[in-house]
RNA sequence: GCCCGAGUGGCGGAAUCGGUAUACGCGUUCGACUUAAAAUCGAAUGGAGAAAUCCAUAUGGGUUCAAGUCCCAUCUCGGGCACCA
């Protein structure tokens, strides 16, 4: 009696795919015989970074959805694209180069080895010949022109500003990477620094970012977090006079709301004023004063004499303080400028303060406060006892019993908008701004731009250079790639810039530019930038490599791009607002140069949960609850009880927690899998079309009904990725096939089901039974048995379940019959019943007696 | 605080369109095989009850012939955002 052995059958298995390379794409152009078009199917992972510890169980369960999607499209005769690669810029690599002297590019190359072992041991269907690889120049030489696509077009651009950095890593972090104040990387609470940064327009594109996320494919909650990223705001900018000493006053008074016949005299723009943004502009006769964040430019010319000591020790202060320390304390602090500002409503002289809570990023970094209506401005306004006005009657059946109410209502204390409806107000308040010439209606996102700039070695160098007076030179496209130089060293030096600083043979170099002032071309002597790209600009776009990775006249050839792209399942675990974010920006950017012919580069996107350890905590090091996938395969399950165990612990997109004693359930199955196949040599009789004799046996005849309704539910499951429950069909229809007897047809279509998530059992059991691995189909004539149970309800109650032919089904009147003559029944139906209601589908009839 | 999810046996979970609640697996118990154990095979397994039956899908209401599923309120847990004007 042999024994299942996965060992060895798994060995020979990837020997064989090794060798023969069946999971390589086909050309854009295959056609069937027929001359039809054969459908295509691009699918594949978030790419993983190759840490040194190898693969975990999370990749495990990652990558083996996108293969059970591969390998059930590949046996449905589709060309399938199912590429793989490693995002391998970044700081382990580097960090670990500091301290051991081995070069990242080393590193790199080892650990890349050690996944691609350990992936090919998992028996994944990957097209080999397409791996790709960030860090490859050959791959990061197309990372570079695409930066310079983005700078051609002003989208990649230099600014000096306040950024979050990281004191540990030593380099600066764009907003998605800073989380909770905290460096995403180390944990390292950051700082802001002013800094000279680079970065990418990302906000030129917030609206279609934010417009285009309701046709997604993608689940409700990453939709979600990305509207919630982009923050759309609709309001007003309103300018705010300074209040002087050379009568600006008197004329804001004559402009009070509703005079529009008040002129304004003299050139506005000359005057100093303030500009804020609101999301309220029906409120403005409420505002009763303003607030400036401390950072805000104009401060300088605001202060007095009197309180220049004051405002300069708070903004000091304030920039001292930790973005935590801001968010901890939550009470408000601030101090007053010594200047006025006029409401433009209400003409009204109204206190400028200084305050910590209004953000300089967001808006103007300047609010007019409301206290009455906002509870931010009214806390303030308690503090240090500033006027609250009222603006807003609160309807009386409103259920909002805050201080400050916020709801809609009319209008009051408000000039001639009194009586107005606050929704109407909105518009009106508006309209009469922009005919005032001091404010009009404007968008405000939460999002910023994507700062990019990277104070490390190891990353894809940008590919500009600065002469002596700073000016920036973009390195032509045939000069690139910009290569990474070796270098001994790769601490990052003293004065903010990276390891990149010490290779002084790559940092100056000279090159033919045209020069600014005369226009001609010299050579000039320049200095590289020695700033790095922010690893998630390399993910930005290799979902369009993989269609030609070995191109090497372009980022992506556009005939491969036509027939593979956009990417129809994405599968991955993170990277809900950076990465998923960047990779939709770039993709409208290329579609706006003409170089893709979509606006979104993924079609669906299947977002899967952690696997935690069996104490349900997240797994690490420290605690010591790693599972090692490879400790799974290797100890004796093998792959494919890795592989199912994973897709049967639970719905993919929920977490889990591992269960040791569930692998072995899994492992069981399978091997009953292999004795129905193996040890079972006198397989049921059946008829030369493979249909099994009716031997009197009804049961046996069971097994073709059966069989139709397995293959249809596996298959339905595997298209809504219910792969647990497919899973947990096959074990039923194995448990079946125990107890009735299987036919050589059952356990074909038995190995071709399961094939997608154990590939190699599964080969093994087509190989012997002599047949072809294409997925089956099933004939819905043959889905119904000859007799079914009725289901009879009495007032929603079962009371009985009746073996009837299936045909009695189509007769109402008769079901009606059957139902009432039964025992149990006529114990509850005394009379003749009310009602009856028959539900076909469900083989149900409910009587209300 | 605001915005999403989710609460089903001892455990992981199933129920796809409002129609038999608890599929499948784990665990537990019993039996077969065995000198014995493991492995394997078979049976039982929500609770109460002798049974008929009744009670159970976080809690309390509602809609309906029929509710885990829909509606309202409450509680708990998880996730996201968090002074964004």
């Amino acid at each position: 009696m042999d024994r299942y052995n996965p060992q060895e059958i798994e060995k020979k298995w990837q020997a064989r795919w090794e060798k023969e390379s069946p999971f390589k794409a086909q050309a854009e152009n295959t056609t069937k015989k027929s001359s039809t078009p054969v459908q295509k199917m691009y699918l594949c992972e978030m790419f993983p970074y190759p840490s040194g510890a190898g693969l975990h169980v999370g990749h495990v369960r990652n990558f083996t959805i996108v293969d059970v999607l591969a390998r059930f499209y590949m046996q449905q005769q589709m060309n399938v694209l199912r590429p793989f690669g490693y995002d391998t810029f970044g700081l382990p690599a580097e960090n670990y180069a500091i301290k051991t002297g081995i070069s990242p590019q080393k590193a790199t190359e080892t650990n890349i080895n050690n996944f691609r072992r350990q992936l090919k041991r998992l028996g994944f269907a990957i097209d080999w010949s397409r791996e790709i690889n960030t860090s490859d120049p050959e791959y990061y030489k197309w990372t570079q022109w695409c930066f310079l696509q983005l700078y051609k077009k002003g989208l990649a651009y230099r600014k000096e500003s306040y950024q979050w950095w990281c004191p540990v890593d030593q380099t600066v972090l764009a907003n998605e990477q800073v989380e909770n104040g905290h460096c995403w990387r180390c944990g390292t609470e950051v700082e802001k620094k002013k800094m000279k940064q680079w970065f990418f327009k990302i906000t030129d594109y917030a609206d279609e970012l934010l417009d285009d996320i309701d046709k997604l494919d993608w689940p409700e909650k990453i939709k979600t977090m990305q509207r919630n990223w982009i923050g759309r705001s609709e309001g007003a900018e309103i300018s705010f006079e300074i209040a002087g000493e050379d009568g600006n006053s008197v004329n804001s008074l004559n402009r009070a709301a509703g005079s529009d016949s008040a002129e304004k005299t003299g050139d506005l723009s000359l005057r100093p004023e303030i500009k804020v943004f609101t999301t309220r502009p029906d409120t403005i006769f409420g505002a009763t004063f303003l607030v400036l964040a401390p950072e805000h430019p104009l401060v300088s010319k605001l202060v007095t004499d009197d309180t220049r000591e004051l405002v300069d020790k708070y903004r000091e202060e304030t920039l001292k303080k930790s973005e935590i320390e801001r968010q901890e304390n939550k009470e408000k602090t601030g101090v007053f400028t010594g200047s006025y500002a006029i409401n433009p409503a209400t003409g009204e002289e109204i206190p400028i303060w200084l305050s910590d809570y209004v953000l300089m990023g967001y808006g103007e970094g300047a609010i007019m406060a409301v206290p009455a209506h906002d509870e931010r401005d009214y806390e303030f306004a308690s503090k240090f006892d500033l006027p609250i006005k009222q603006v807003i009657e609160k309807p009386e059946n409103s259920k909002d019993d805050e201080i400050c109410y916020h709801g809609e209502g009319k209008l009051i204390n408000s000039g001639h908008f009194n009586g107005v409806d606050t929704s109407d107000a909105r518009e009106m308040v508006v309209a009469w701004l922009e005919k005032q010439k001091i404010g009009h209606a404007k968008v405000t996102y939460r999002m910023r731009d994507w700062l990019i700039s990277r104070q490390r070695y190891w990353g894809c160098p940008i590919p500009i250079a600065y002469d002596e007076d700073g000016n920036e030179y973009p390195i032509p496209e045939d000069q690139l790639p910009v290569i990474i130089p070796e270098v001994e060293d790769y601490k990052p030096d003293n004065t903010g810039r990276s390891a990149l600083a010490k290779a002084k043979d790559w940092l100056t170099f000279e090159m033919e530019v045209k020069d600014k002032k005369t226009g001609k071309m010299v050579k000039k002597k320049l200095t590289r930038e020695t700033d790095t790209l922010d690893g998630y600009a390399c993910s930005s776009w290799y979902l369009w490599r993989y269609v030609s990775p070995h191109d090497d006249k372009s980022a992506w050839s556009e005939k491969a791009i036509k027939y593979w792209a956009p990417t129809d399942v994405y599968v991955g675990a993170d990277h809900a607002v950076a990465h998923l974010l960047y990779i939709r920006f770039w993709c409208k950017f290329f579609a706006d140069q003409g170089l893709l012919p979509f606006r979104e580069p993924v079609k669906t996107l299947l977002y899967n949960g952690y696997i935690n350890a069996p104490d349900g905590k997240k797994m690490s090091k420290s605690k010591g609850n790693v599972i090692d996938p490879l400790d799974i395969t290797d100890q004796g399950y093998g792959a494919d009880t890795l592989r199912t165990y994973e897709m049967f612990i639970g719905p993919y997109d929920q977490d889990a927690a591992w269960d040791t004693k569930s692998v072995g359930g899994v492992y069981r199955f399978l091997n009953r899998c292999w004795t129905l196949c193996f040890n079972n040599e006198n397989f049921c009789p059946e008829t030369s079309e493979g249909v099994p004799q009716t031997s009197g046996n009804s049961s046996v005849d069971g097994t073709i009904t059966i069989r139709h309704k397995t293959i249809k539910k596996v298959t339905d499951d595997i298209h809504r990725h219910s792969f647990n429950t497919a899973v947990a069909t096959l074990m039923e229809y194995v448990n079946e096939l125990y107890k009735v007897g299987a036919t050589k047809e059952d356990i074909i279509t038995l190995a071709k089901l399961i094939k997608p998530f154990a590939p190699h059992l599964a080969s093994e059991m087509l190989e012997k039974l002599g047949a072809d691995d294409v997925w089956p189909t099933w004939d819905e004539k043959l889905l119904k048995e000859d007799t079914v149970e009725l289901i009879v309800q009495v007032n929603g109650k079962l009371r009985a379940k009746i073996k009837v032919e299936t045909s009695a089904l189509e007769n109402e009147d008769k079901v009606k019959e059957l139902a009432l003559a039964d025992e149990n029944v006529k114990k509850f139906v005394k009379s003749s019943p009310r009602k009856t209601i028959f539900v076909k589908r469900a083989n149900l009839i409910n009587i209300v007696p």
